[in-house]
DNA sequence: CGTGTGATTGACGCCTGTCAACGTCTGTGG
DNA sequence: CCACAGACGTTGACAGGCGTCAATCACACG
């Protein structure tokens, strides 16, 4: 109820969600600053909210800063060949992203699009320079949040190189339920197109029909429009071939 | 000469590489340490050559430090499914590695073997949190350094997904160029057997074979053995399909 | 000279991408 | 309220890329 009356009213720096509220809530990357440093980030970001569709930042851009999730859902993505997504991760609640342009001084290596609406605050890259380089703590929870990424990454290319369609798409679906949860009902919390799913798994929209058909006649799942639920995570897991 | 009356002879912490040297030949990553941390590095480094085929660190192990490679070439590489390997990158001359599981403190998430004789450098994994926590300027180089893999990994992870294993192949060779040269004979300077080309590629030996005679036939490549001479760049590149 | 590793080639077939047609749903405008 | 457009989902047909299996060759090494 709370949120919602943000989303419908917020202009810009209206109703500024606070860092502290965030920090209560999650573990935020910001709980390693000092109080003074704090203050700081509190003053110097800027708060807004997105629809869905909305980009937040676009890949080849130069961005000057980064984004703090306070709610919503938005994927990150690279475009490849004639146009098509690859979705590289997504960001929920508590999560940071766009840092890593900022850290590496290049240009956006992917883009950021508004999934679920969405609250962003908005911290200056300077900021975030400046909190890496003097205070080591921070500076070494960045570290690990981008050391994190970079294992993820990692296995998902051995993932992709080496697994077949239908493997990774149960393990995409699983993955799903990790990030996003599922509901009393065992129903996926997250609501993405057949386009999107295929663009994750990386394949075509036509293959994820197929197969997530296949999973349902094998009442590994069940399926009502967008609603995924899982009805077999065991057997999901056999198929994916996890052993990460 | 100078390498290989090191190569062989030394034994453990005989004929320590200077970090001196090395900063003086290449832009290393402790360039930025100040003159008192450097000698903490130069004390505490255990230096050793290691044959072609050594492991040096496995997937899933615990490690308590890192190497900076002083000479020779490694292989970075994940274990798949009935343990194919997927290659993810190289290590050579100046680079770092296995630095990743020690900032983020979990276990190695991939291995390093050596195919290319080599002089490692083994500093303390305390050492290296220590200077990320109190040195911002080299804080800031480890993060680039990690955010410029985290780029690149989220490229190929694109290219993996999206582009066909043809493209994917004359991309590999692009890429092995640009890491380790060519000779004045425009021979690519890295031996690997095809089942390696396959493994960067994640594709099976026989397709690398197949394709590899076929830009031989294409006069896009000349072979010998495992010497590749690339003989038209420009043509590589329009099937590689690079925008990057 | 036997053994083992790596390279090559051919045969075969399945997985998966592409194309096309059609169904479904939602929002918009007449 | 209906018609229509547009986005999304589904299904079928089809072909070709690519993986797998097997046999053979090349070469180094003990």
């Amino acid at each position: 109820m709370y949120f919602i009356s943000i989303i419908s009213n917020m202009k810009n720096r209206d109703h500024i969600p606070s860092c502290e509220n965030c920090l209560n809530d999650f573990d935020s990357i910001f709980k390693h600053l000092a109080p003074e440093e704090h203050s700081k980030v509190d003053n110097e970001k800027v708060c807004n909210s997105f629809k869905r569709g909305s980009i937040i930042y676009h890949e080849g851009s130069r961005t000057n800063g980064f984004y703090c999730i306070n709610s919503g859902v938005l994927k990150i993505f690279k475009t490849g060949i004639d146009g098509r997504e690859q979705i590289i991760a997504f960001a929920k609640r508590g999560d940071v992203i766009g840092y890593r342009s900022i850290l590496s001084n290049e240009l956006a290596c992917s883009s950021a699009k508004v999934i679920d609406d969405a609250i962003l605050c908005f911290i200056p890259g300077e900021t975030l320079i400046s909190l890496v380089k003097t205070n080591g703590n921070f500076s070494m929870a960045m570290m690990q949040q981008t050391c994190k990424e970079l294992g993820e990454a990692n296995s998902f290319i051995t993932d992709i190189a080496q697994k077949t369609v239908r493997e990774r798409l149960a393990e995409v679906l699983l993955n799903l339920k990790d990030i996003f949860d599922l509901d009393q009902d065992s129903v996926l919390q997250i609501s993405l197109t057949r386009e999107e799913l295929a663009n994750i798994v990386g394949t075509a929209t036509e293959s994820v029909i197929r197969l997530l058909s296949e999973f349902k006649h094998d009442k590994l799942i069940d399926l009502n429009g967008r609603r995924i639920k899982l009805l077999d995570i065991k057997r999901l897991e056999k198929i994916s071939n996890a052993f990460n």
